[in-house]
DNA sequence: CCAGTGATTGTTGTG
DNA sequence: CACAACAATCACTGG
C-alpha cells in the first residue's frame, strides 16, 4: 500500500497542524498559486476522460482514486511528458512570482471599484499568449 | 447562499 | 532535514 512514502512516520499528531489560518483578509489577486504537479497536469486531461467515461460519477473522490491508480500504472517515461510540462509550469510560476513581487513593490494596494463592467472589455495584459477564437 | 468536504499525488514553503 | 499545507475538480450539505 502506497509504499513507504507517506507520512514519514509522524506519530505525534498534536496541534502541529495549525493551518495557516487565512484569517487575515489579505486579498492577493496577483498572488500566483502553486504550480500544478505532474500528477495534476496529467489529471487535467484525465478529468475530461474520466467524465466522459464516467458521466454518472459525482464527487472528486472517485476521480481522485481512479486518477491516482492510473497515474501509478503509468511508466516513468509516460509520466515524464507530464513532468516536463509541470516543469514549465513551475517556471512560469516563478515568473508570476516576480510579477507579483513587482506589484508588491510598485503597487502596494490598488483598490478597484466595481465599475459597471458593461461594454468595457478589459483584458488582463499578462496572458499575451492567449488565443481566442471567435465564434 | 456560501463555503467546506472528500480523495488523489506532487511540489513548494516554512520551521 | 522533515513535515505541513495547498494546488484542481465537482457534486453535495449544513448553518
Amino acid at each position: 500500500m502506497k509504499g513507504g512514502r507517506s507520512k514519514a512516520g509522524s506519530k505525534n499528531d498534536d496541534k502541529l497542524s495549525v493551518k495557516q489560518k487565512k484569517g487575515k483578509k489579505v486579498k492577493d489577486p496577483n498572488k500566483p498559486k502553486r504550480p500544478p504537479s505532474a500528477f495534476f497536469v496529467f489529471m487535467e486531461g484525465f478529468r475530461k476522460q474520466f467524465k466522459e467515461k464516467n458521466p454518472a460519477v459525482k464527487g472528486v473522490a472517485a476521480m481522485g482514486k481512479a486518477g491516482g491508480d492510473a497515474w501509478r500504472s503509468m511508466s516513468d517515461e509516460d509520466k515524464a511528458q507530464y513532468v516536463t510540462v509541470a516543469e514549465q509550469r513551475k517556471k512560469e510560476y516563478e515568473k508570476k512570482l516576480k510579477a507579483y513581487d513587482n506589484k508588491q513593490s510598485g503597487e502596494i494596494e490598488e483598490e478597484e471599484s466595481d465599475k459597471s463592467k458593461s461594454e468595457v472589455n478589459d483584458e488582463d495584459e499578462e496572458g499575451s499568449d492567449e488565443e481566442e477564437d471567435d465564434d
